[in-house]
DNA sequence: AGTGATGGGATAGTGGCACTCTCCAAGTCA
DNA sequence: TGACTTGGAGAGTGCCACTATCCCATCACT
């Protein structure tokens, strides 16, 4: 496949994946000769999971070359691997160390971790992006005149456990672990705006409920 | 309050707070000469506001100017107002309409919604944005080969049902309507961070239950 | 062999967006 | 009075995801 067809195949203009292969997004295609590079179905895989990170997950180009870097590294452990792809997803905005919202949010969060017994994010959970966000979020929130204590918190940490629950199982679907994380870093981005919508949906749905329309 | 002073207590540029002004984002401040204005603490709030659609939940201004908009117009009554607020909030990629892919996943949530017996979202779903969001996302699942079906989908909406059966026994907390109506925005867009953040907290953590680290 | 089309590489340019800089006239405070 | 501040307005900046252009080796076809 040159590279009009594989634009012609994935509706990427040209320019677009020359712009991708330049950016190491996209592997470089074998080359055939000196002026001309053939691509092969796991280009276009691999040029349609790009256009799904940038377009529906607004991951930036720099952070959707990290996730890809650690999708294709055979020499990382699975679990090493799923969660490198995971973590160079960005994670919304960075809270300040010493801001005193920040501090006490934290707090919370780490109250509230203890609380569920979530033993492995308060070991590591400080290096992890979520657990950043969501202190950050927080924080933002307390800002706003909105605190969330630990006890309010709690059962949505537990719905958002059983969630992951089913995240996990039907990544168990896929068999081979090259798979296994596109299925993990395409669950990650694309199921994101489905649980958000799906959020929406039921509140419009239980608002009419309770309200009528 | 002067403009200098709202800046500070804000921790948000002066230059920013004029273009806010400028793009009504922030209405302006009850003037007290030619030449000078005065802020007060509605406007502090509001600035907080505005910077956490635009900084957390990455609200475009012309989105957020909207938004707002509803926020403020008495005229209209809670329910409409609420969702016309929450409906201009950004969602991700509108589906083509002709795209086989997104009639098939049209076909699944329609599905769906009438096996979880979501009335209203059948009815007036196809305006909402939420229902365009979700069939675009799952377009796009299918194009990268993750089919989702009805069935898959079932248990992840009863458990964003359950969230969103929270979210508005958290609402119900604010008597009056125009807190209602900040603190749906409020938690429309900053609890998906937290909410993503928890998601992927429990995913880390059911992972190494299951794997180890 | 000749010739127009195509492919791939490199570079510079575009457009959108969220600010941010600069200037100015009109006020304010010491 | 004179230095400083304030609010308004327009132009400029920086970032980022593309995209348009150019070049020329190679390919397909005659």
């Amino acid at each position: 496949m040159r590279l009009a067809e594989l634009s012609g195949r994935s509706g990427v203009p040209t320019a677009t994946i020359k712009y991708y292969l330049r950016e190491g997004l996209l592997p470089p295609g074998e080359r055939v000769s000196a002026t001309q590079a053939e691509y092969g179905e796991a280009h276009l895989r691999r040029l349609r999971l790009v256009r799904a990170l940038i377009q529906v997950g607004k991951v930036p180009v720099a952070a959707a070359r990290e996730v890809l870097a650690a999708v294709d590294d055979d020499s990382l452990g699975q679990t090493i691997r799923l969660g490198a792809a995971l973590w160079a997803l960005p994670q919304g905005v960075r809270p300040e160390p010493d801001d005193p919202d920040a501090v006490a949010a934290a707090r919370e969060v780490d109250r509230l971790l203890a609380d569920l017994g979530w033993s492995t994010s308060r070991e590591i959970g400080n290096l992890s992006p979520a657990y950043r966000t969501l202190v950050a979020a927080l924080a933002t929130l307390a800002r706003l005149g909105y605190p969330c204590d630990a006890a309010h918190l709690a059962p949505y940490a537990e719905q958002m456990g059983r969630t992951a629950a089913l995240d996990l199982d039907m990544l168990e679907e896929y068999p081979t672990p090259v798979e296994k994380v596109e299925a993990a870093v395409a669950a990650a981005v694309l199921y994101e705006p489905v649980l958000l919508s799906l959020r929406r949906l039921a509140q419009e749905e239980e608002s009419a409920r309770r309200y009528g329309l």
